[in-house]
DNA sequence: TTGTATGCGTTATCAC
DNA sequence: GTGATAACGCATACAA
């Protein structure tokens, strides 16, 4: 059975309560208590019940982060920075897959095992924008993701728009004029990859060209095969292919397989961005011009507002909830530079 | 303020026992008031608390999973795996990053945090030998790793020794004979860098050749960075590689970087291999041949381990600890297969 | 089948 | 400064 606060409290001869003073740093406990019941603690081996305590307190020191899938790098280095953060403002952080699926997104907001913490932080994949109003929930939770999905709920996201033209507008630069499209998928028009299409039409528009649909490879999941999948079904049409803007960086690297087993070179041939930044693309030849969206801003950010509210409570009804938009910045590097 | 149990009941106009069969679903309560205790909680929107409910109980329905950094691809498949094996068990998992040293694996052990969640699958990386006393907890742990550094605990290990001389003997197969070896640094000789290389250097001797130490490239941490390093440090002594084995696929990946840049073909004149079979590797140009450790059996194995010592209780002390070691499998891809 | 009383281990209140 | 006692919300004997 385990060692309980009464149990020092008897051996040292003080109260509980003076027990968990010494436990929890409070001041006016008389020098010599403290020692005493230190003494008894080590003497008992005692460790706090995290639990008692949480039901006393209210709280439990611990925040859910829910992504698609870990074994997603973007989301295992956004998942290593949100713990990293919220390590630093002493939380602990649980997380849960959600694969994407909108039924488990949703699950996340309403089961009860979301009350195992305190808060939640949520990157969504599968949502709607007619989801919205499931979004108004009554605990503390911030959206990783676009304002499009919610009303009022605090947000972190990123300048997809602007990083993805960019990335666009950089491959134009180089003279490429037959770009395709790998990974959109979006009937609904949120998200992600709706926004990252538009920046792309925006690059393509503003030089003044049209994008032929027939250069998207659609692709539903956002993973290495399903990048494959899509370069393969854009090179099957026949068409000629210059540049590959991907909508992120494992759909690119999945596309680059495909063009390398086709004998296309990289950029020679084909010039191709990702997005996200993930050190893998640092390591591959040719390394990968990408999108770096600042993921540790990122997570920073949200643990921060959501410890923000944890500790201050919700923002009043009549201001907005904050929103905060990482800058995106394009990192150019050999699979769209000339060797020469 | 929330709603209880004890709201619901009045509302109910039954027990709070009552209430409590309802919500988790006992038998013997009559339809009528099941009924009406439904209804009560729809109609209050009663969610219950899982902390009071942890306190009474005596266990929280969480498991604790430390690894050294989920940024580690290996890592973050092994979590995902480990996430989905906890769920099938109705369990959900708080991850700990550790960065592999050994300090914050000895704090995992001990911090009281560690009692905000039933047991640990600790997957250890700085622990040395002698710190063996330490892991004889008196909480239900599952170790990931080899038998060498702890003494009763249960643990989940792969065939790394095999493994290795699988890859090893492969290349020489392959009738390379000036073989590197990338990323061994193990002083005290236990873990996984130690037994993998003695996998190499057992394969060597079993054709009867020797290693060259000037052909071996240290890499403290395993990643993409350090295995370039690594590489490149035993290119610049000048002697002649004709192939690679490289402690995990990070590492490989990060030695192939260098092969690339150094006008070095993969695999023509310079075969690798790695081990994990991270999802990256099959993607790669060319892609990675290496060991598969299988995974999924790893995390399904520990979790089940793991769960059945919180359902079941200690084993008896007269037994000996649970062993499993899951074998592995060389998965033969071209960085090791001449095209032809 | 349902209700009552008690305990889980901690923190908070308010005397002393 | 320190102690007694009442929450915290749920589960579980034990009674009815």
């Amino acid at each position: 059975m385990p060692v309980t606060m009464r149990d020092v409290a008897r051996v040292a001869g003080v109260s509980v309560k003076t027990v968990s003073n010494v436990v929890n740093d409070f001041a006016h406990v008389s020098p010599t208590t403290r020692e005493r019941v230190r003494a008894a603690i080590d003497e008992l081996g005692y460790q706090m019940n995290f639990t008692a305590r949480s039901l006393s307190l209210g709280r439990t020191g611990m925040i859910t982060l829910a992504v698609p899938e870990l074994r997603l790098p973007y989301f295992a280095e956004l998942s290593d920075a949100v713990i990293d953060a919220a390590g630093a403002q002493g939380y602990t952080v649980l997380i849960e897959q959600t694969g994407g699926s909108r039924d488990r997104e949703l699950e996340v907001l309403t089961s009860a095992r979301r009350r195992m913490t305190d808060g939640l932080i949520l990157s969504p994949l599968g949502l709607r924008a007619g989801d919205a109003p499931v979004l108004e929930v009554d605990f503390p939770m911030v959206l990783l993701g676009e304002r499009a999905l919610h009303g009022r709920v605090p947000h972190v996201a990123m300048a997809n728009v602007d990083g993805a033209r960019a990335a666009t507008e950089h491959l134009l630069g180089l003279g490429r004029r037959r770009l395709a499209l790998i990974g959109t998928f979006d009937r609904e028009g949120v998200g992600a990859g709706a926004l990252r299409t538009r920046g792309f039409l925006e690059a393509l528009e503003g030089a003044g060209l049209e994008h032929d649909p027939h250069r998207t490879g659609e692709a539903l999941a956002w993973t290495r095969a399903t990048g494959a999948e899509a370069m393969r079904a854009v090179l099957d049409r026949g068409l000629e292919v210059d540049g590959v803007v991907a909508l992120n960086d494992v759909l690119a690297l999945g596309a680059m397989s495909v063009l390398h087993d086709r004998g296309l070179r990289v950029p020679d041939d084909v010039a191709v961005t990702g997005f996200d930044d993930i050190e893998e693309g640092r390591f591959t030849r040719p390394s990968l011009t990408t999108v770096d969206p600042d993921r540790e801003l990122i997570a920073r950010t949200a643990v921060d507002l959501l410890v923000d509210r944890l500790r201050n409570g919700p923002v009043p009804a009549d201001q907005p909830a904050p929103e905060v938009v990482a800058d995106c910045v394009l990192r150019v590097r050999a699979s769209s530079t000339r060797p020469g």
